[in-house]
DNA sequence: CATGAACCTCACGTTAACGTGAAACGCCGG
DNA sequence: CCGGCGTTTCACGTTAACGTGAGGTTCATG
C-alpha cells in the first residue's frame, strides 16, 4: 500500500500518465525534469508535482507535436520564471535588467506557443468539417443502397 | 512559365505544399497518393487535386499526429468510398452487403477521426488556458520589478 | 531469511521519416 | 547542338525516441 505521501514509484507513474518506465527514464535522462528523488536503495519516487510536469509534457508533444529537444527549452525556460519569483523580493542574484530580459524572453516562448495553439485549433476546426461532410457523404451512400433494396435481385 | 494546365513538377510542388522534393518521392513510394502523372522523359507531374490531397496529408501528420502508415490506411479508406460512389448505380462490382459493409468500416474510420479531433481540441482548450495564466503571471513578474525601479539602487 | 516482484544500470537494437550524395538523364534558351 | 539547371533512381546515412534484453539489486512479505 502507498504511503499517505502520494509518492509513486515508477511502475504507478508510468501507468498513471500512459508513459512506459523506459520513456520516464530517458526524459529523466534528457534533463526534462529534475532527477526524481530516490528510495534509500535508488529506487525512483515520483512527487504529485513530477507527474503533473510529466503529463504537461505529454501535452506538448502530442497535442503541440514539440520534439523533446523543444519542449526542454521551454520548460528551461518556465523554470527561470519561477526561479526569477522566487529571487524576485531578495536582493543579490541577477539585476533587474537581467531578469527583466530573461522575461521578456520568457513570454516571447509563451506568446510563440499561443500562437502555435491558435494555429492548431484553426487547423482543426477545418478538418473538423472535413470530417462532418465526409460522415454525411457517407450516410448519404448508406441511404441510397438502402432505397435500391429489392432492386437489382 | 507554366502552362495553362496547373500542372506542376516537383520542384513547384515541393515549394507549394513546403515539403522537400524527397517527402514527396517518399509519400508516392509508401503509396500515400497514387504515382503522380509523368511528362515524356519522366519527370513528375502533380496536379491540383495532387496538390491538395498532399495538403490533406500534411494536415493529417502535422494538426492530429498521425503516422504515415496510419494516414495511409485512413486515405485507402477514403478511396474506397469514392471507389463506392462511382459503382454505386452500375451492376456488378461488389454486392450491397459488402459494400454496406465497406461504408460502415469507413464510417468507422471516420467517426474515430472525428473522436482524435475533439480530444484534441479540448486538450488545447486546456493548454490555452494554461499558457494564459503563465503569460499573466509573467505580466505581473514584469510589473513587480518596474515598481521596484529605484529601490534597491 | 528466503523469495518473488519491482526496480536498477548499461548497452545494443529498432523504427519511422526522411537527408544526402552520386551518377545519369531530361528540358530548354541561345 | 550545347550548356546549365531541374529531375531521375539508387543506395547508404542520420536522428529522434524509444524498445529490449542481460545481469544485478532492493523491497515487502510469509
Amino acid at each position: 500500500m502507498e504511503r499517505g505521501t502520494g509518492y509513486l514509484q515508477i511502475g504507478e507513474a508510468a501507468s498513471r500518465t500512459s508513459l512506459t518506465q523506459r520513456t520516464l527514464r530517458y526524459y529523466e535522462e534528457l534533463g526534462l525534469f529534475r532527477p526524481a528523488s530516490r528510495m534509500e536503495g535508488g529506487f525512483r519516487l515520483y512527487s504529485p508535482d513530477d507527474v503533473e510536469r510529466i503529463d504537461y509534457i505529454k501535452n506538448l508533444r502530442d497535442v503541440l507535436g514539440f520534439s523533446l529537444a523543444e519542449i526542454k527549452e521551454m520548460l528551461a525556460a518556465e523554470d527561470t520564471r519561477a526561479q526569477i519569483k522566487r529571487e524576485l523580493h531578495q536582493t543579490g542574484g541577477l539585476s533587474r535588467e537581467e531578469r527583466r530580459n530573461q522575461l521578456l524572453k520568457l513570454k516571447e516562448v509563451a506568446v510563440g506557443q499561443m500562437r502555435i495553439v491558435n494555429e492548431k485549433r484553426a487547423r482543426l476546426k477545418d478538418m473538423r468539417h472535413g470530417i462532418q461532410d465526409r460522415i454525411e457523404r457517407i450516410d448519404t451512400l448508406l441511404a441510397e443502397l438502402g432505397e435500391m433494396a429489392g432492386a437489382t435481385s
